[in-house]
DNA sequence: TTGCTCCTCACGTCACGTGAGGTGGC
DNA sequence: TTGCTCCTCACGTCACGTGAGGTGGC
């Protein structure tokens, strides 16, 4: 269901389109790894946008699949926090060498994160082989038996 | 290095080989993970052995790789355990029938695992082809630049 | 007005990490 | 004998789960 408007979501909402609980956003924002608006009162709700459930399907996303701290993911995802901003300072520059510079930063975290998932993928992959291999063994062991 | 007779390995041996901590050797013995020999005095030293290294080697590679609780992987591996025991029984009886029931079950542990195994793979291919469509679309930009 | 979701403590839990103090084998 | 590794509590930590008691918006 998209929204075309930027209408604003509650920690509900945003719990539930990602795919995780109210208290986890909570958590997350605690420990600075969602923005967390300064300018909210205490006991006044929590408002989000469209772009913070990405955001958290993308922290949720990297935690399971990558096995990553939360620490170790704050620091992977600072680099795309900072891409945020370098797109601002990006398009405010005339400057081409500056510009080159914005996008081979960002060519190098996303290169981090590519070779993160390439190394859990081979792993896997491995994994997958010794056991395709397993049922083999015991397939062959099992046509024994109908001889 | 491998070892012709059945050395005693000591826990800090067991942990190294296996790429973990003896705390976490404990640990597993006491929630049940790993045997835990019933006959030891108290204060006493663990003995273990090389077959003891593979089965924390496995419990750490699945805890990693598929992201399971070990409450979870207790379960899987419950199957592994009882292949053991099954293996006995498989070579006692002479009974076709009886035999073709206990592959069937390991068949069954194999392609469990396979299916979690899969899944998991499939989920980091997806992640590592949006990585690659976004590095792509940067690269495109760049080159727009000295265009 | 009535539910429902939200809020903030705050304690519980899982999977260990990390000393504290003491005993055992090359 | 001297280190080193081992032992058992036991408290700390990370990433939340789970009520407890109270307030806010359709």
């Amino acid at each position: 269901v998209s929204v075309v408007a930027g209408r604003s979501l509650r920690i509900g909402e945003v719990a539930e389109l990602a795919g995780t609980t109210p208290r986890t956003i909570r958590y997350y924002e605690e420990i600075g790894l969602l923005p967390g608006s300064s300018e909210r009162a205490q006991g006044e709700h929590r408002c989000f946008t469209e772009a913070d459930v990405g955001r958290v399907r993308e922290i949720l996303r990297l935690r399971d699949l990558l096995g990553l701290s939360l620490d170790q993911l704050s620091r992977l995802l600072e680099a795309e926090t900072a891409r945020a901003e370098l797109r601002r300072e990006y398009a405010e520059t005339e400057d081409p060498g500056e510009r080159r510079r914005i996008r081979d930063q960002a060519l190098g975290h996303i290169e981090t994160q590519l070779e993160l998932v390439r190394a859990r993928r081979l792993e896997l992959e491995q994994l997958e082989r010794e056991l395709i291999e397993k049922r083999v063994r015991i397939t062959d062991r099992l046509s024994e038996l109908t001889r």
